[in-house]
DNA sequence: AATGAATGAGCGTTCATTCAT
DNA sequence: TATGAATGAACGCTCATTCAT
């Protein structure tokens, strides 16, 4: 009879192994996109054969959100312990632009991973993004009716706005994944505050 | 000998051909993305053979680059015409954003098409984003410019603004695009310019 | 009406168009095969739309049959011009292989295309072999007989004789067309001869 | 762990698989010729799927040189086994070409391979030649310089008359081919040096 | 449990042939 | 009569998934 403890070695020892192949289905899939991207290579990357995978994940299309789902547990992880301890609305959104840059910056392979073509399972992409990310969003928006309460932001669409600076701050994001010389994303930051805050922050 | 005419004639017909293509290809293109898209569908909804759309482009590669071009040409085209006579440049990058909201309104899914990463070939589709695309906002650049110079805009680093810009706005229409409800995107223009207007315009 | 004149012409052109499109046929499939050889790009070297290629030939199959035979009939008049004025059974013989081998010294596409690939319809080219090119090889023969009649021929044989004569002179060819250096073919007759004689004639 | 035996197994199966492979792909060529020849087909006649033919074998055009090359290796080493313990130079030409005969006499398939003319890869097939089948030649003009050096050879260009007996003896086995009757090849020996060696003997 | 050889549906592309002009 | 644009059957090759070991 296996005892407790055997038993919870391999668990843990089956996890390691599931993070090896997100890790390196993450690495694959943003290199190459979804439909280009190989199994084979992704279970020779990961070290396992190609049927470890299929023991791991239901199809190619299940490691694919499996990656979508652990990359943004990780982030959204990452972004609340990181304005856990803040007060104010604005000083929390801020810190949390900002963690949200250093996340890409550290992760751009996941940012690839995320505007990806995922067309023909949109839907299931979008749950994920429902369930997982969209929290996030409401985090921000949380924090602007906090702020509209508090009088500090004006009397605006929180729900479009939250989508305003996550859109602005993606395509600065995608501006400095393209481009050739690598700036640190972070100096970024100040502009994307200066535009986004002063539309949003009632006039001083 | 063959008239003038009938050559006429001939060459429109062409054209048509290739539009009909164009249109299909964009459809099936937007629902599917590019790698999933078949070949034999969109000829199929184009009402032509297989082989038909071979005669117009080199291959699905350059068939979905054509789509690109197209879309561009005429969206560049279409807000050309509508800001061409506007002088202040704070009207003009407001009209120009409006009608860049009309554009994507009206045709979905050539957004759809754009904003799809296709690995492999991501350089040629940047070359047309360069040479068709970008030269749009090098517009609102220089608007932008001429209104640090008037003294209604702040002394902004203006790349940046200029692609906060396009990025807030594309941001709005993504959102505009997986929202079920279809309520009219224009709706959303006051909030985007409320948002960066207030940012890049001096305080009064 | 059409005048007798005028429709002779007619004929002549017509007749003058089916050679340059054999003509071009040859060239074609000589350097590219029966399979890989294009339709298309026979019509555009012999200048003419594609669709007249099928009003002279039923196929392209019936197309590569008629090169075939249009070659062979060249080739078997130029041979028995050559030799009709010759007696004696060997110098016949002799004569024939020295015009074979030049004949195929000015054409050689004419030999690649003989010696092509023809799988599928072997059948078809084997029947105009039978037809046009086996009576050139009764001809050796009759001489063959004629020689073995008059004493100066062992006897032998004959078909099999006549085969290994032809065998012997087409391997030579086919040396001559893949080296390099650009030798007479004439050269090799006399070795041809001296095998091959030796190996038929009686002991003097 | 596996054991060596348990892989020597595979590797053995793996060799059964591509043997099987190489026969029907043999098979099948020799009827349709290369580019008629549906790899689809190979694999059915061969009972495995379309995809392991190209675990095996790079391509249609690999597939084919595959057969070209393991057909010249086993005519080789059968001929070569035959004559490796006859000494006269005389005697072991007539034993290598008695050989040869009964090699095709038993492989028809593989003389039909051989003799085909695949366009576009003319080269490949000739470095096969090359390497593996001209030392064969080689091996009798070696044969005919010993025999010259005895004084049993006149003094003639060994290449030539290396290339005509190959000739000779490969025409008698086309006529072989496409006869009806289907008269033992072996007959045809001695007409076939009865040609030849009288045609290179030194007159007694 | 882990593997990777085998599979075959699926798709991009070609090109002989047709037929409206 | 001559043309060449249009067609779609046909085929080589890939790769996600399965399953015997």
């Amino acid at each position: 009879m296996k005892s407790q403890v055997s038993i919870r070695k391999k668990e843990s020892k089956r996890e390691e192994k599931k993070e090896q192949i997100l890790q390196s289905a993450m690495t694959i899939f943003s290199r190459d996109g979804y439909y280009k991207a190989d199994v084979e290579e992704i279970a020779a990357l990961a070290q396992v054969g190609k049927g470890t995978i299929y023991r791991h994940f239901e199809s190619k299309k299940g490691l694919f959100l499996g990656v979508v789902e652990w990359g943004i547990k990780i982030m959204k992880n990452t972004i609340m312990e990181a304005i856990e301890d803040i007060d104010s609305p604005i000083k929390k959104t801020t810190h949390a632009i900002k963690t949200y840059l250093e996340f890409f910056e550290r992760h751009r392979n996941f940012y690839r991973v995320l505007i990806q073509e995922i067309t023909g399972f949109r839907e299931e992409v979008e749950r994920i993004f429902r369930k997982k990310y969209l929290p996030h969003i409401c985090l921000i928006e949380e924090e602007l009716k906090r702020g509209i309460e508090i009088g500090v932001i004006k009397d605006i669409n929180t729900s479009t706005a939250a989508y305003a600076l996550i859109g602005l701050t993606n395509s600065i994001i995608y501006k400095w994944l393209i481009s050739d010389k690598e700036y640190p994303l972070n100096n970024e930051l100040d502009i994307i505050l200066e535009i986004w805050l002063r539309g949003v922050m009632v006039k001083e």
